[in-house]
DNA sequence: GTTGAATGATACGGCTCCGAAACGAATTGG
DNA sequence: CCAATTCGTTTCGGAGCCGTATCATTCAAC
């Protein structure tokens, strides 16, 4: 069964995840770094810069600067690939994993609490 | 029926809607901003600086900056309330409505595309 | 009136992000 | 070997957003 969403719960949910996130004190990531990050947890290793920067469609440096910050996070981690010394690889972390996972739950509670 | 997702759907919906609006060329909103503009088009008006900075949990300067770009963009527009002309009353717009309403198909049309 | 409160806007310094260009290191191909 | 390519990073100037503090305007109370 597909996941089927009139046009106002649509708006509404992305509504109270908005507000939920604002709301919060934790730093906000950016669209961008949102989309990194969630591509890392959600499709199969391995990930470069290149691969993100032609995933997403931007250029390199958006790439390595998001890494930068979510890296100081904790968010992900990077590592020379010994087989090709030029390549990064991203990797995710156990707090990256859960940061996601909560993040995650919050979409679920959201969902469920829509009118009908 | 509410609207249930399990873990990886609810992920991946939020991956492919930021997905989505990365590879996009119009220049992004920020979470705030989006929070904004749908508390706005969602909830019944009037809408003041005050009482958006309260729903947000923000300070007033973040609504005020984010209605001047907002308002660049057409998003919003802005009246003093002729009652009591210290308010101002945030309106919604033609081009506004449209915008609104074309991010919610796209989170239809993400949702419909999840994997069960 | 005059004082005090409320509302929204503005000024300031700081931080992050952006795109384009240039760069160093590593690899490939002749 | 050595030039050309690839990959990620860094640099640069510019732009946007942030929180705090302050401001002008308007209203309310007395």
């Amino acid at each position: 069964m597909a996941v089927n969403l009139r046009p106002v719960q649509a708006l509404q949910l992305w509504q109270q995840i908005a507000l939920a996130e604002v709301r919060d004190d934790a730093p906000d990531l950016t669209l961008r770094q949102t989309a990194i990050l969630l591509t890392i947890y959600l499709e199969p290793p391995p990930h470069t810069v290149r691969g993100l920067a032609a995933h997403l469609g931007v250029t390199k440096p958006v790439i390595t600067r998001a890494l930068d910050t979510m890296g100081r996070m904790g968010l992900v981690s990077r590592h020379r690939d010994q087989n090709d010394r030029r390549n990064v690889l991203v990797k995710r972390t156990v707090e990256g994993a859960l940061h996601v996972e909560r993040f995650g739950d919050l979409i679920i509670a959201k969902a469920a609490e829509l009118p009908l």
